[in-house]
Order: C-alpha cells, then sequence, then structure tokens
DNA sequence: GTCTATACGTAGATAGAC
DNA sequence: GTCTATCTACGTATAGAC
C-alpha cells in the first residue's frame, strides 16, 4: 500500500466501482491519489491498462482460491458445496474488484478482452466439470451443465451488485443460504424422485 | 417503427446494448438513424432523456406483464412459477432493453435514477410477498425472504447477459429449467424436511 | 423536422523541465 | 518520479437558416 502504483490501482478500483470506468477519468484517478495526471502515465500505460491489470489479477486469485478449496474437500456435493461458498465469499470479500470484472469488459482492448475471457472461461469449466459429474453420479438431477453454470455463477456473482458490508447479514450467512438453495436446485429432490439405487430410497413428494 | 422518433429510440436501444450508454455517442445514434447529430435534439431533450425513457418503459412492461401472470394463477407454487416463468420470458425476449435497464443506472440523473428504483423496488416487493407467503405456508423452506428474492430476480435477469437468440435452447427451455431450479431451491425438500403437518409426509432424506 | 455551423468543455495522452 | 504545459480529438448541446 506504500507506494504509489499500488495507491493509483486502489483509488481506480474505488472510482471505477463507484462512477464507473467510463464515467471515471484519469484526472479524478490523480485527484484521488494525490499527483497530477501525467504522472499517472509513469506508472500505467493508459487507462485500460490500469482496468485490465485490475481485472487480470481479480480473475487469478479467483481462480486459484477455488483450486485451493478444492483440493480441500472430498466428495461432489461437499467440493460443490466448497465451490459455492468459495465463489460467494471471493465476491463480497472483494467486492470493488469483482463488480468491475463482471461489468466492465467493454473497456478492454480486443486482446485484453480474449485473455479475460479465456481466465472466465477456465473458471467456469471447472463449475461445470463438478456439475456434470454430480449428475453422472445421481447426487444432482439430471440437469443442463451449461445452463445450470451459468445460473450458478452469475446468481453468486451479483452479490457483488447489492452486498452492503454494513448490512443485517454477515458474509458467511449469506453464503450458507446461497449454499442451501443451490444445493438443493440441483437436487431437485421434491421435483424428480432420483433412482432408488442411487438414495436407498424413493422421495415422498409427488 | 415509422417516425423518426420511434427509430432513434430503436437504435438506441441497439447502440446503448452493443457498446454501453457512455461509449455510445450522439453522433453514433444520429449515424445510426440517418440523420443529423443535432436532429436528435428535435425528438429527445439528451442522451439521458433517451436512456431514461427506454429503462422506464420497460420497466413498465415488466411489472404490467408480472401482474398479468399472477392474476391468472391459483396458489402459491403456481403463482411462483408463473412469476419465474414471466420474469425470465421477459428478459430473455426484450434482451436489450433489460440489459441496458439493469446495467446503465448510473447513466440517469438523480430524480431519474430514484424514479426506476422506485419501480424496481415495486417489483420486487411482489415477489418479496410470494416468499413470504409460501414459507408462512409452509410450501417453500423457511427462507431468508430478501435474499432469496434478490438471488431469484438477479439469476434470471442474468440470462439477458448470456442469451443467444440463435443458441441450441429456445426460451420456454430455458424458463424451464429455470423454474424448476428455483422451486426446489425456495423448498429445499432434500435439505430440510418440513412440517409434517403441511405435506402430511416426511420427506426421507435427512 | 432537418440542416449547417459552432460553442465550450473535457477527455486521454505526450513533451520536456526539474 | 513528479511536475507544468500543451496537443489533439471528441463529447454534448445550442443557434439559427431553410
Amino acid at each position: 500500500m506504500g507506494d504509489m502504483k499500488t495507491t493509483i490501482k486502489s483509488v481506480s478500483i474505488d472510482l471505477f466501482f463507484e462512477k464507473g470506468y467510463f464515467a471515471t477519468s484519469i484526472s479524478d484517478i490523480a485527484r484521488g491519489s494525490g499527483i497530477q495526471k501525467a504522472s499517472i502515465y509513469y506508472h500505467y500505460a493508459s487507462k485500460a491498462d490500469l482496468l485490465f491489470r485490475i481485472m487480470s489479477a481479480t480473475m487469478d486469485d479467483l481462480t486459484t482460491t477455488l483450486k485451493e478449496r478444492l483440493a480441500a474437500a472430498g466428495g461432489i456435493e461437499v467440493q460443490m458445496r466448497a465451490a459455492v461458498r468459495g465463489h460467494v465469499c471471493f465476491h463480497l470479500e472483494r467486492q470493488k474488484e469483482n463488480f468491475i470484472a463482471n461489468s466492465e469488459l467493454r473497456g478492454l482492448s480486443a486482446e485484453h478482452y480474449r485473455a479475460i475471457v479465456r481466465k472466465r472461461d477456465e473458471y467456469e469449466s471447472i463449475f461445470q466439470q463438478l456439475i456434470h459429474q454430480g449428475t453422472v453420479a445421481g447426487v444432482f438431477a439430471d440437469v443442463d451443465v451449461k445452463i445450470l453454470s451459468y445460473a450458478i455463477l452469475t446468481l453468486c456473482t451479483a452479490g457483488a451488485t447489492w452486498y452492503n458490508p454494513n448490512g443485517r447479514l454477515t458474509v458467511d450467512e449469506i453464503a450458507d443460504i446461497y449454499e442451501n438453495f443451490i444445493i438443493s436446485g440441483l437436487k431437485q429432490g421434491c421435483l424428480t424422485p432420483l433412482p432408488a439405487a442411487e438414495k436407498g430410497i424413493f422421495n415422498g413428494t409427488q
């Protein structure tokens, strides 16, 4: 946090989150950082460069966190719970960067855009593998993998839009709610009974 | 579609969706409409005025659609299914306007912002009432009404981000998937057994 | 209703002194 | 590393002719 390069990045995150990338000017960032706007260009090549570095670091950390959590979890349901919890917590704890990473893709150049989308796709594919394995194993209902992965991820990601750090619930409490909601949605226990062989018993409903 | 005022609005929806509100200039809109940029101001007071009219009309239509669907449905689960289906279909069928309405709030003036948020709150409260009624009646598990309403709405809304009209699935197929996922998530049949008095039987799982 | 012309501000970025 | 000064381009919006 000490050096100016870090300060500029930190100020940019705050401003991009509050006002949006396009509405934030280099002058705004300079003012927030306590320097003249020309000095920004000593540390960063352009405004788009700043945006890309923020997004790129966020995506890298997100995937690293997920892989760590999955390595420590065994069994498909437990892994999916860990993945969902990790996704929610990461997005709420680093709300601003995640909000930016999900809403300012249009500020990127073509190459940078591709780089970020590649990272996002890699992250999504981990969730898709988990869902696929769960359906094959009969732990989850026979759901559409692609649509459900988008649903689960955007659902949790949206938390970064409305989350209030001073609000009624803690990050862990919100993660609990999402975890149960999503696992129930994947199992669909009250809608379609799972094969008797898998569950041992039929679900009474329906 | 015949008059210039409608053309300008339609072109603006396309451009705001593709490039974003801030990245779209009045010159872009004029070029797309086949007139000079000064002529835009004969029809609309400002760029922000255009944005507000697009958002406002979209929100009004959204709420009207929901109320119509609910009036035709009986029973809490059936009503929730109708509400979810309506929300999904509206967002996919009018993808561009809905994407704009959910991502460009920062382009609005303070008063216009308040007006749109008021409309959104009214819409959300209908969902919150449904969830609350469902939990009281025991049709749904004892879930957190606020968080679940945000979850359900943002989940479906996000469809407008990734939906491809030429993609693998139809709007109705996607609506089916979302409906089952959400109803399962609200019932949580495979996680927490509902009160025996309400269901008549216990759910076998757990 | 649509045009041409233009006012006026501010944007991102660079040059070169210190 | 940070500054002052400046370039160049483009933004929204208006004035006034037709």
